[in-house]
DNA sequence: GAGTTTGAAACT
DNA sequence: CAGTTTCAAACTC
């Protein structure tokens, strides 16, 4: 197995340099569990793949060098109910070009794994894991009025035109009229539902677009 | 510092 | 998979 990152990590660059220096106390604070043990998730340190350390606060710690094995199991045991779990939570590409990039560009350089889940903070402030993370929100998110200012998660999904036909053919009994109007645009309707599609062409392949 | 809000993680 | 509970951080005062 691969060796566990710890505080004083062989494998990490041994960089002394505190990550938050705000110069007044508040700072390179880390976490401070009292009912995890620091061996679930929950756990900002164990989380990160870290031993917990001097500015923890937690009760009950066992996510420390001494307890090696344990924290190995456990993280074992994490991991192999999802192999994401310790995965970087924000993938960058560079260290420079991240923000004021891709307005509305599907792929996205920089995301979050998994996207959020965000209901009631628009995602605007840190409890979204997204804009913690200073990425914008993307289509794997499910968040609820997204005013993340990294970059808002896109209305709008693009499907093929077989993907849309077919969901056509399945649900609502088949497509009604289909035309086509100077090859640029496709228009057809769903049987039952009378339900518009409009398709354009992208990369020499219909393509529709559907709100998410 | 105490109390509230929030959404991921865990649980059922 | 969805609904609920647990949890610790972000936030507010
Ligand atoms: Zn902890
Ligand atoms: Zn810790
Ligand atoms: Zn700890
Ligand atoms: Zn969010
Ligand atoms: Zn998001
Ligand atoms: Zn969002």
């Amino acid at each position: 197995m691969v060796a566990y990152v710890g505080e004083s990590g062989q494998g990490s660059p041994k960089k002394k340099r505190h990550k938050f220096d705000n110069g007044d106390g508040t700072s390179c604070k880390r976490c401070s569990c009292k009912k995890s043990k620091c061996l679930k998730l929950y756990c900002e340190c164990f989380h990160a793949g870290v031993f917990c350390s001097e500015p923890c606060s937690c009760q009950g710690c066992l996510n420390k060098p001494s307890n090696m094995e344990t924290v190995l199991s456990t993280r074992e045991q994490i991991e192999s109910r999802n192999p994401l779990a310790f995965a970087p939570k924000v993938i960058r590409t560079e260290p420079g070009q991240e923000i004021a990039d891709d307005s509305n560009k599907t792929p996205a350089s920089a995301r979050h794994k998994r996207g959020c889940n965000c209901k009631k903070s628009s995602c605007l402030k840190k409890y979204c894991e997204c804009y913690q993370g200073g990425v914008g929100c993307s289509v794997s998110c499910r968040c609820e009025g997204c005013k993340n200012a990294f970059g808002r998660r896109e209305g709008v999904a693009l499907i093929s035109i077989e993907e849309a036909k077919r969901g056509c053919e399945e649900k609502n009994g088949g497509v009604k009229e289909e035309t086509i109007d100077n090859d640029k645009q496709l228009t057809f309707g769903c049987s039952s539902t009378f339900e518009l599609q409009e398709a354009t062409i992208v990369n020499e392949a219909w393509w529709i677009f559907v709100s998410t």
